[in-house]
DNA sequence: AAAGTTCCTG
DNA sequence: CAGGAACTTT
């Protein structure tokens, strides 16, 4: 049967907004693919998706290998693969994917209506159930409702709707997943292309296989995704939860307390959920910082070395995550997205990247089986010596089973993480050592997986200003303090790690102490105290707006974030 | 007018 | 930290 897919999908509006469900929002030059028809007779064909949608859109054949797309070959013929080409090639080709996805993942609702129907003879025909109307322009919050015809049936075929909202929320999920990863795409071209005057051929090299890699592990993390969603079709609109592998036992750093929190999916529908959590005792006082550190460890797989790897640089701030909503099965996209295709930690594909080089096709493992999620408190706020490089770390896996979460009952929109997280919130507390003043073009570019609109942004830069004011208070009050006790001299102001106001700051924004803050804010803090002193003991704060002043001066000394904060959940 | 800040409160 | 008022800046 030849589904085509109803097109009103297809008004592109302009650009702008990045609006999560508008999987449509695609190239120009990608709106108009022969999509029509399926591509592939076998959707539970996971790999080769790609390869096939290559190979339909150009007859050559060096595509996929190389890692380069030659994808518009109808409107570019007289495009040269020079150097631009790759780049090009690659936001194209994730482009594609995404629309690929989108596809395939519609097509595979509407057999599964199709199916449902089947059953109930009485249901209407026009069971599109998507006719999304992409009106929401902005206020972004409110709920696109969800669409389907399935919608409120009646009382009955609970499992048909159930269907529909899975695959939807699987969709919105991956889409959502898929931006990110665009966006990461960008930024790091945008990061590596811009003068390239530095012309280390090492450099260049070094870069070229970054991305391949990171081309071929998307790719290969999309087939899963899409493969997942067909996988998900059950055969009669029931349980498709495969065999489930249970993971072994996850072995807990003793410095960690564990996870706690669950999150609103206590329901668990039935079977699906194996393990969620292993629930660590946790101290009690520990409870007050509703933040939580999560970091993944990979699942012991049989390929899986035994001694746990460091899920990050030594050097690198331990990745922490804290998702506020259930996971959906998309986590290898996430993955990708947190910990970069070169994380060599690949927790929902363990080891994908490197075993798979052999068979290009493989990874027939069970989402289910790998997919798994950890979590774990910041416990403890005793000091270390190495902060970074001990890190959050324990944590637990789990096998999680996949979607489950039908949000509440309305569920008028999907689980689309509206709001900014205690995790966001973290994120925002390091990035302050970094840049005080951050723009909001900043704030986005650093929140990718955050759905901005006017209340996102106003309150991280509330946020932002909230982390000022305690700063400028502690500056002021220690600048004082240091009067009171007879400095005299501006050069005695110095701002160690010893320091108090250093300790004051860091249980501020960083109170796990699980971040080696940089040095650079040290510095940025001495110089401010140092104005504040200079300021009060000139008598300058008589001055209704003596503090303008030194606002000025701080705010010059902001400084990049590292890309690792780029990354959606980083933290 | 809108965005961004600071300041003050709770 | 969120809200809101008041003010500055674009």
């Amino acid at each position: 049967m030849n589904l085509s897919l109803p097109d009103q999908t297809m008004h592109g509006s302009g650009e702008g907004c990045l609006d999560e469900d508008k999987p449509e929002v695609m190239l120009p030059c990608f709106r108009r693919n022969a999509y029509d028809e399926p591509l592939s007779s076998s959707p539970y064909s996971s790999s080769s998706i790609i390869s096939q949608l290559l190979r339909k859109s150009l007859p050559g054949k060096r595509a996929v290998d190389e890692g380069h797309f030659y994808l518009c070959s109808a409107d570019s013929g007289q495009e040269d693969r020079s150097s631009v080409s790759s780049k090009d090639s690659v936001m194209e080709a994730t482009w594609l994917i995404s629309k690929h996805i989108y596809l395939q993942a519609k097509r595979a609702r509407v057999e599964n209506i199709i199916r449902v129907m089947a059953g109930s003879p009485t249901s209407r025909v026009h069971g599109d159930g998507e006719k999304e109307n992409k009106r929401k322009q902005r206020l972004p919050q409110h709920q696109e409702h969800n669409v389907g015809a399935s919608r409120k049936p009646g009382s009955d075929n609970s499992s048909k709707d159930e269907e529909c909202h899975r695959l939807k929320e699987q969709l919105h999920s991956m889409q959502r997943l898929l931006r990110q990863l665009q966006e990461k795409f960008l930024q790091v071209y945008h990061q590596e292309d811009p003068e390239n005057d530095d012309g280390d051929d090492a450099l260049d090299e070094s870069t070229e296989s970054r991305y391949d890699t990171l081309k071929h592990e998307l790719t290969r993390a999309v087939s899963e995704c899409v493969d997942r969603v067909f996988r998900k079709l059950p055969p009669t609109g029931l349980d498709t939860s495969p065999p489930q592998r249970m993971c072994p036992s996850p072995e807990i750093n003793a410095d960690r307390k564990a996870a706690q929190e669950q999150p609103q999916d206590d329901e668990t529908p039935i079977k699906t959920r194996s393990l969620e959590y292993y629930e660590e005792s946790h101290s009690p006082q520990d409870q007050t910082e509703a933040l939580s550190l999560v970091v993944r460890k990979p699942v012991l797989t049989p390929i899986s070395t035994p001694s746990v790897k460091r899920p990050f640089p030594l050097h690198q701030t331990p990745f922490q995550f804290n998702y506020s909503a259930p996971l959906h099965d998309s986590q290898i996209l996430e993955h990708l997205l947190k910990y970069g295709p070169h994380s060599n930690f690949l927790p929902c594909m363990p080891a994908a990247a490197a075993m798979d080089r052999s068979s290009p096709d493989t990874v027939d493992l069970p989402w289910d089986a790998i997919a798994m999620r950890s979590k774990v408190t910041s416990g403890h706020l005793g000091h270390h010596p190495r902060p970074s490089a001990l890190g959050p770390v324990v944590m637990d896996n789990l096998c999680l089973p996949h979607v489950k979460l039908e949000c509440g009952e309305g569920m008028a929109e999907l689980n689309i993480q509206e709001g900014l997280t205690p995790s966001h919130l973290k994120k925002a507390k390091l990035m302050f050592f970094y840049t005080r003043y951050p723009s909001s073009n900043v704030l986005k570019t650093y929140f990718p997986d955050v759905k901005f609109n006017r209340c996102i942004t106003s309150q991280l830069i509330k946020w932002f200003s909230n982390f000022r004011e305690f700063y400028y208070i502690q500056m002021e009050k220690f600048a004082r303090q240091s009067i009171v006790e007879g400095v005299s001299d501006v050069k005695d102001i110095t701002v160690s790690r010893d320091s108090e106001l250093f300790r004051a700051l860091n249980m501020h924004y960083n109170k796990a102490n699980d971040f080696h803050v940089p040095d650079r804010f040290l510095e940025v803090a001495e110089i401010t105290l140092q104005e504040f002193y200079s300021a009060v003991s000139a008598s300058k704060d008589s001055d209704p707006s003596w503090k303008k002043a030194i606002y000025k001066v701080i705010c010059k000394l902001d400084s990049e974030v590292p890309d690792e904060f780029k990354t959606s959940s980083y933290l």
